[in-house]
Formats: structure tokens, C-alpha cells, sequence
DNA sequence: CAATATTTTTAGGGACACCTAATTTTGCAT
DNA sequence: ATGCAAAATTAGGTGTCCCTAAAAATATTG
């Protein structure tokens, strides 16, 4: 069993490594858990020691298969309690990430199989993220990023790459909802800011920052 | 907010203080804990300076207002999630316990009231243990026959069921007067008569007819 | 490719929550 | 009331996870 700092870490590590596809450095780490890099090379070493990941000196880490599994398994957990939370206790999509990081350390397999069982095995959270299976299965997703949307075209909003407290509310605000369907109008070439169609025909612009933390699908 | 360490003492302090009425000595904390003595003093100190509990140097500690009401936010959320896994996910209540001492120390006060409002506001956990209400206000817990009480489990004296002046003198001077606490270590089947022990440490014998005559509660 | 900038690591330290061993302090029995 | 046993405390130490400051390794750029 690993203590809730190191599946912090091999969590953040997965995340960045499946993004990226590359060795993950000391610094994004250190940026993402908003933590000192010095501290981040002491945890790097203790997770290779545990073989969660493959450590290069001075060179970052990439996930081993057990740690791929183990981080999988915290994905699991964490969609599966927001999904709870958004199913069950009527809070709002945007309301249930950081209870999720706590809920997502309690150690209890059969816990989450009957959670599981509970919400009738869903697929996707209520961000549009997939959940893993037990054995770390990942539905399949179609999605892409808005920026990377043609023109005209109708979608549907599936889920977000970024997902900070600020982003989600202010999506929220904006009418962008995971579910909502939308049309990209125009593209601003110089800084990939659009002018995106509602399904109530309101038009709204949005930056080429947040296009490209937007997944929509066909 | 509170460590996970910090609640796990404030809790057990708060229940053995609700069931003796007095001090809680460090060798009673160290052996519920399964620690060493010295580092309750530690925890004592500490519990001390913020004031959740009196801390009087060889001489225990007492919990404070601040700190009862902390112990009984943790017991509300214990007893809650308890109630939510036997309820909604279908575990037997003797299977719950472990998992719920994780559960108990997340912190979300909007999370465990909405649990409460999906489980219909519950006053009494799957063990029959009083659940407390937001506010810390414990659903008065109505008193049961001797004979229905559980093993190692701490009682008060209450009343009886057959007043006649030799079973009150019986009980007098035995030392089980209303108000006396005491706890069932063993019953034996075929005749109802039981071992008790009382306060003082002191074990006595009971008839299946005395225990069937005197009301205690928890 | 050398100088500079950035990233990473090392060294040393602090808070937390625990430990053992030694020393009080307290409670009990004669 | 004194001597002994039990309980509590103090002193000193450990592992975890974090820090800062300085040194070393790596990357960038003119």
C-alpha cells in the first residue's frame, strides 16, 4: 500500500507521461503539486526504489507497467467517487474535484467495486473523463481538443484537459457544461481565440487557451 | 483543521471520557491507539495547546466543549459512512468498520450532509450507535435490559424493571446503584448469568434473572 | 563552442508522529 | 508513613515529506 503523498506523485507523473509520451521532469511535478523540485528528486528515487517508475538521473521519470496500474487504479477511484457525488448527491460537475482527491486515497478494493456496481458501472465521469476498469481498462474516447475542431461543424462538449476550480466555473458560467453542443464559427489566426455558436444560437468568444483545454466529439 | 492523527486521539479521548466521566489516562489512550505511552504525552500536549482537550501534567486529560464537538463531527461522519455502506452498498454492518475509520477524516462539511439527506437523515448506525446531527446534538438513546446488552461495551446503570426492596438492596450492595458503569465480558448461554465488570475493575457475577431486571444504556 | 541560463541534485534542516530507555510522579499496601 | 509497583514524563532518536541554499549537470544562444 503506498502512502497518499506517493499516489500524489505517481499520479501527477501518469498524467503528464500519457500527454507528453516523455521521461516527466522534476519541475512539472514540482509545478503541478506546487511543490519544490528538491523535494520532487528525494520522492522521484523513492518511487524508482518501489519500481513505480524508471528514474534517469537528472533526466526525470517515465511510469513502469505496476505504476501505470497503480495510477490507473487512483484515476478509478477518483471518477468514480466524482461520479458518486454528481449521481447520488446532487452536486454540480464543477463542485466535486477536491472532495475526489481526498476520496480517491481511501484504501478498500471492494469499496469502489460496489461504488462501481452502485452507479451501474458508468464509463465516462461527469467531466467526460474515462474511467478505468478494475483491471485498468480505459474505454476508448473520440474526443478531440475545440482547437483542433473544424469549422461549422456541430459537437458536443466531452470534457476539459485542464481542470482547475477556475477553468470548470468558468465554463459553468459560460454555458460549456460537458453535454453542451457547439459550432465553431470563426478562428483568430495570430492567437487561436474562436467565436463558438450555442445550441441557443447565442454566440460567445473564447480564448485559444481555453480552446485547447476543451475536448468536444462529433 | 485537523490532522487524521489529531482526530484519531480527540475520538478515542471523547469515548472514553463519555464512558468513565473522567479523566482519560495516557496508558488507556496508548492501549485504544496500540502506541506507546510516550507518544500520547506528546499528542496530549499538543491536543492541549489547542484546547481540545484539559490537559493536567500526570493526571489525563478531559475534553474541552471545543473538543467534544470535534469528536462528535468524527462519529457523525464514522456512523454516517457506515450507514451508507450497509445501506447502499450492501455490506453487512460487521464488515464496515475499518473502511469507515478512513472515511471519517475526510473533510467536506457539504459532502457528509448531503450523504445524511441521501440516507434520510438516519439516527442510529447499523450497530445500533447513535448518530449526532450536524450540530453535535446525540438522539437520546433509550435504555435496554441488561440481558440485550452487547459484550465490552460500557454501560450506565439506569433503572430497573422489578423494583422489589430485596433486588434494590441486591443491586446496592453490589455496587450497581443507577449510575454505575459497567460492561458484559462474557454471558453464558444455557442459564443467561453473566460476568460483568464494573469501574473499579472489579468483576462480578450476575443471574440470567438480574440481568433481566435491570435497564442500562450506553 | 563558450558563456549564460535553466534545471536538477546535494547538503543540511524542520515539523510531525512515532519509538526506546531512563527518570520522575503517583497510587497502593503494609 | 514508607517502600514498591505502576503510570507518566523526559530525553534522545527514527522515517517521512517537506524546505532553502549552494553546487553540479544540462540546455540554450550568440
Amino acid at each position: 500500500m503506498h502512502t497518499h503523498t506517493e499516489e500524489n506523485y505517481i499520479k501527477a507523473i501518469y498524467r503528464i507521461f500519457e500527454s507528453t509520451g516523455d521521461s516527466v521532469s522534476t519541475t512539472a511535478i514540482a509545478e503541478k503539486l506546487q511543490i519544490n523540485a528538491a523535494s520532487v528528486t528525494d520522492m522521484f528515487k523513492k518511487l524508482g526504489q518501489q519500481k513505480l517508475v524508471v528514474y534517469e538521473k537528472s533526466r526525470g521519470v517515465k511510469p513502469t507497467d505496476r505504476g501505470k496500474k497503480v495510477a490507473l487504479q487512483i484515476l478509478r477511484k477518483h471518477r468514480l467517487w466524482e461520479t458518486f457525488m454528481v449521481e447520488k448527491l446532487k452536486f454540480s460537475w464543477d463542485e466535486v474535484h477536491e472532495v475526489a482527491e481526498q476520496l480517491e486515497h481511501i484504501h478498500s478494493e471492494i469499496l469502489i467495486e460496489r461504488l462501481d456496481q452502485l452507479l451501474g458501472f458508468p464509463k465516462f465521469d461527469p467531466h467526460g473523463d474515462p474511467i478505468p476498469d478494475k483491471n485498468g481498462k480505459v474505454p476508448v474516447v473520440t474526443s478531440i481538443l475545440l482547437s483542433q475542431a473544424k469549422t461549422d461543424v456541430w459537437y458536443k462538449v466531452s470534457g476539459v484537459e485542464e481542470n482547475s476550480d477556475s477553468f470548470l466555473k468558468y465554463l459553468n458560467k459560460i454555458g460549456l457544461a460537458p453535454g453542451a453542443t457547439l459550432k465553431v464559427k470563426e478562428v483568430e489566426e495570430f492567437d487561436g481565440s474562436m467565436k463558438v455558436q450555442l445550441n441557443d444560437k447565442s454566440e460567445i468568444v473564447l480564448s485559444g487557451v481555453a480552446a485547447s483545454n476543451l475536448y468536444v466529439l462529433q
